[in-house]
DNA sequence: AACGCCGCCTGATCGC
DNA sequence: TGCGATCAGGCGGCGT
């Protein structure tokens, strides 16, 4: 599942192939991805626009396009589960599930996600009210604190709350929380202010690898951690500590990895390391 | 307002 | 071995 370093990570890596560039052609090959609008109408709108630049909130990126009379146009693009974004040059052949194909000259930017639940859309209309950016300078571990203080959820569905910090999703969520040595079900309301403080300074580092990592993995043609087949790896190295690693040994202390549903979700968590009480 | 939960999808995995 | 059933999950929408 693509969250913020995902996201960051095709952001920076498209941007400077297409910035500046007009797009020839858009072609979209499954529909249910541009709604509400109909595929010729996203089609229409786009065909022809430059674009101006790429930013990413959360977990979307926000496409800054100028059509052929001078007027701005944001297109903003969600990789849902399974998105990714691949360029193509001429005479490439489409992923497998190439959704939304974009043609700059002679290279394609191409949308492929095989379970369909992305989407890109036009206008900011669309875009929900986000929390705070975790890689803004304003995210300070006394803004996560802040936003955990009004919250009475688990902090694992809490810190996964787009409306509470964006971009954070299941996977971060259940890594952060290890690393901090905090248990997921503990009371977003409840932590202190030196949970906030440790919680935030192995958020920060983690998403920020993550991004690293990424574009590594984008420039040298590799999947990303999120696409590979359940692939453990070892921890800190790009592995990961706890998500999907269910009955496995906990890196730190052998104890089984545990994992059970909050809010309809998979949370993933050393039962040892992170314990509410010592 | 806050929060739980369903449904959208399809590939992978499970169970018989 | 084959095939249907089940599951995963971000997020919008809806119900409580």
């Amino acid at each position: 599942m693509p969250e913020l370093p995902e996201v960051e990570a095709f952001g920076r890596w498209l941007l400077p192939r297409i910035r500046g560039r007009r797009v020839a052609e858009v072609e979209v090959l499954k529909p249910r991805l541009v709604r509400p609008l109909e595929a010729s109408q996203f089609r229409s709108r786009l065909e022809g626009c430059r674009l101006r630049g790429l930013d990413r909130r959360g977990k979307s990126l926000v496409w800054d396009w100028v059509d052929p009379e001078g007027r701005p146009l944001s297109m903003v693009s969600h990789l849902g589960m399974t998105g990714s974004w691949t360029i193509l040059s001429e005479g490439g052949s489409l992923p497998r599930h190439a959704a939304v194909v974009f043609r700059f000259g002679d290279q394609r930017v191409v949308l492929d996600d095989p379970r369909q639940f992305g989407s890109l859309r036009l206008g900011m209309e669309s875009m929900a009210a986000l929390g705070p950016e975790p890689l803004e300078p304003g995210f300070t571990p006394e803004a996560l604190g802040r936003v955990l203080a009004r919250d009475r959820r688990p902090i694992k569905v809490c810190l996964m709350d787009p409306a509470r910090v964006a971009g954070v999703g299941n996977l971060y969520a259940s890594e952060a929380l290890f690393l901090a040595g905090i248990d997921p079900t503990r009371a977003a309301h409840s932590l202190t202010p030196d949970d906030h403080h440790r919680l935030h300074g192995v958020l920060v580092p983690l998403l920020k690898s993550a991004v690293e990592r990424n574009l590594q993995a984008l420039r040298a043609g590799r999947p990303m951690l999120y696409q590979q087949d359940g692939q453990p790896g070892s921890a800190g190295d790009g592995g990961l500590w706890v998500y999907d690693r269910e009955g496995e040994p906990c890196h730190r202390c052998r104890t089984p990895i545990i994992r059970f549903t909050q809010s309809g979700r998979s949370t993933y968590q050393c039962p040892r390391c992170q314990r509410s009480c010592v």
